[in-house]
DNA sequence: TTTCTAAATGGAAATAATTTCTATTTACAG
DNA sequence: CTGTAAATAGAAATTATTTCCATTTAGAAA
C-alpha cells in the first residue's frame, strides 16, 4: 500500500482519503473493476463519492502507474492494480485471469519503441494475455471478463 | 470487395446495401473509424441510416472477420478493415499507423491458445502495435489515434 | 504550528454513447 | 414468385462520461 501511495507523491499528486480508499478497494477485490463498480463499492465503504471523481481518479492513478487499463474485447473500461514486482519494474505487460481477475506480469516482450516492423516505425504497443490462473484452472467461478 | 462480401455469406449474414456501403466507406477512407464517423459518412453517401444500425453492423462485421476493433489507450471504439492477405490468413495481429490509420498485418506471434505462461493457461490474447507507416514518417498529418 | 494555494472533491446538470423496442422492409432460399 | 427470417429505421430509453462550479483539503512554505 505505502509503495503505491509513494507513486502518487512521485507524480506530484496528493494522497487523499478517497485515493487511499480506491487503492484499498483494488487490494481487497484483487481483480479488474469498472468505474461503476468502484463507485458502488466506495458508496459502501467511505459513504459517498461522485462518479466524476471516480473517473478522474482512475485516470489519474493510471497516469501514475498505480492502475492500468484492462483491454476487453467488448471495449468496456476496466482497471486493475499494476503490481509491478522486482522483475517487472520497467517495461512489462499483463496477464489477466478471465475467471478471477488475478493479474500477473509478463516481462519478456519482443517489441520496443523505435524498432521497425514491416515498414512501420513502432511508437507504442499493447500486449495483453487472457488466461486462467492456477487456482481457477480447477475451480471455475462466476467472474468473467 | 467481393472477398469481403463472401465473408458475410460464409457467416450466414445477408449482403445488404448498407453493409456494402460500410465496406465501401472503409475501403475509401483506409483508416480506423468510430461508429459516429461511420454514421456521419453514411449520411453523406446513402442518405440516412440510424446509429443503432451502425453499431449492429460494425459488430456483425467484426464477428465475420471483415472488421476488427482497434484498441486505443483511451478506450474509445474504432474499427478498421481486416485485410488479411495471403500471409495473414490465419492467426495474426495488426499494426496501425497512428498518423494515417493505415493497417498492416503481423503474422509472427509467440503466443498460442493453451500455452502456459507464469502459471496461467492462455485462453486468448491481444497484440496491437502502433506506429508510423513509411509515408507518414516523412509527412505528419492531423490524424491521431 | 499556522497560512496559503493549487489540487481534489461533491454533486448537479449537460452531453455523448449505446441499447432497446417495434413496426416495416428486404435478401435470398426454396 | 413467395415466404420467412434477417435487416432496417427511427424514436425513445438507458447508460456512460464530461463539464461546471462552489467548497474543501493536502501539503508546501512561512
Amino acid at each position: 500500500m505505502e509503495a503505491l501511495l509513494e507513486k502518487l507523491r512521485e507524480a506530484g499528486c496528493k494522497v487523499t482519503p478517497r485515493r487511499k480508499a480506491i487503492i484499498d478497494l483494488f487490494l481487497k477485490k484483487g481483480g479488474a473493476l469498472s468505474p461503476q463498480e468502484v463507485h458502488g463499492f466506495l458508496k459502501e465503504t467511505i459513504g459517498q463519492c461522485g462518479l466524476p471523481g471516480v473517473y478522474r481518479n482512475l485516470e489519474t492513478m493510471t497516469g501514475c502507474g498505480i492502475l492500468f487499463r484492462i483491454v476487453t474485447f467488448g471495449g468496456e473500461k476496466r482497471y486493475a492494480l499494476c503490481m509491478a514486482d522486482e522483475d517487472a519494474e520497467g517495461h512489462h505487460h499483463h496477464i489477466v485471469c478471465v475467471s478471477c481477475g488475478k493479474v500477473g506480469n509478463i516481462v519478456d516482450c519482443q517489441y520496443r519503441e523505435g524498432m521497425n516492423i514491416d515498414g512501420f516505425r513502432i511508437v507504442s504497443h499493447l500486449v495483453q494475455l487472457n488466461g486462467l490462473c492456477k487456482s481457477c484452472l480447477t475451480k471455475k467461478t462466476g467472474y468473467e471478463q
